[in-house]
DNA sequence: CCATTAAACACCC
DNA sequence: GGGTGTTTAATGG
C-alpha cells in the first residue's frame, strides 16, 4: 500500500519531529496518519468544531482566521507547506477557537488525537519539539500584538510578512509567496488599497518584489526590522 | 485636515 | 474569473 514515493510518507519522514522517533513510533504514525485534500476556499478546520487531529500541510497555503458577526475577516497567521498546527488545541479540551481556510488547493496530513498524545507519552524528543513549537507560536503572537499596537500599516505588513517565515512554524518556506493583496490585508489588518501602497514602499526599500498575485521576499531581516520614516 | 476605506470600474493575467 | 490599479465619495480621528 505504501510506496517509498508516497507524498504523505515522505512528508512524515521529512518532518523535524520525526527524526527523534524510534522506527516503531514512526511506523505507528505512518499507519495512523491520513491525507485530506482541501480545495481553494474550503475549510480545513472550523471554529467551534471538536479537535480530532494534529494537522500538517503537505502542500498549499492555509490561513488561521475568524470572522466577526458583522462579516469582518481577520487572519492570525498563514500556514505553509511543511508546517504542523493545532497542537495547542489538542492539549486542551473544548472546541477549536479559529477557522483554518485553504487559500490555494492544499493537501493535509491528519494525525489522530490519540496518536499525538501517544507520542507525547512515549517520546521525549517529540515533547521537546512540541514545546519549542508552542514557544515559537507564543512568541509570534506576542509580536503580532506589538506590531498591531505600535506600528503603522507599512511596518505592520513588513513584520507580519516576515513572521510567516519563522523556521519553526513554517519550515523551509519559499521566499516567493503566492498570496493576494486582499489576503495580505486580512493578515495585517489593512485594506487592499493600503496593502498595495505599502507593498510599493517595501519594494522601493528593496525588501520585496511585487508580482501579480504574489510577493517575493528579497531581504527577510530587512522586513523583520523595518520601520517607517 | 489628513489618512483611510468601501464601492465601483476598468484592466490584465 | 480572480487579482490588481484607480477614482470617488464617505468616514473618522
Amino acid at each position: 500500500m505504501s510506496s517509498p514515493s508516497d507524498p504523505l510518507l515522505n512528508m512524515l519522514r521529512d518532518a523535524a519531529w520525526a527524526k527523534s522517533l524510534t522506527a516503531d513510533q514512526l511506523a505507528r504514525v505512518e499507519a495512523d496518519t491520513i491525507e485530506r485534500f482541501v480545495p481553494a476556499g474550503g475549510y480545513a478546520c472550523r471554529k467551534g468544531e471538536s479537535v480530532d487531529y494534529w494537522v500538517g500541510t503537505m502542500d498549499g497555503l492555509l490561513k488561521m482566521s475568524c470572522v466577526s458577526p458583522e462579516g469582518k475577516i481577520i487572519t492570525f497567521t498563514g500556514v505553509l507547506a511543511g508546517a504542523w498546527f493545532g497542537e495547542g488545541s489538542l492539549l486542551k479540551d473544548g472546541p477549536r477557537q479559529y477557522d483554518v481556510i485553504a487559500l490555494r488547493d492544499s493537501r493535509l496530513a491528519l494525525m489522530p488525537r490519540a496518536t499525538f498524545h501517544w507520542l507525547l507519552d512515549n517520546s521525549i524528543g517529540f515533547n521537546r519539539f512540541v514545546m519549542t513549537l508552542l514557544n515559537e507560536r507564543l512568541g509570534m503572537f506576542i509580536s503580532l500584538v506589538e506590531f498591531d499596537r505600535m506600528l503603522d500599516t507599512t511596518a505592520r505588513l513588513a513584520r507580519c510578512l516576515a513572521a510567516l517565515f519563522n523556521p519553526h512554524l513554517n519550515p523551509g518556506i519559499s521566499l516567493k509567496l503566492k498570496i493576494s493583496q486582499e489576503e495580505l490585508g486580512y493578515l495585517c489588518n489593512a485594506s487592499r488599497q493600503r496593502v498595495n501602497i505599502s507593498l510599493k514602499r517595501l519594494e522601493e526599500a528593496g525588501l520585496v518584489t511585487v508580482e501579480y498575485g504574489g510577493v517575493t521576499v528579497l531581504d527577510l531581516d530587512g522586513l523583520r526590522s523595518f520601520q517607517s520614516k
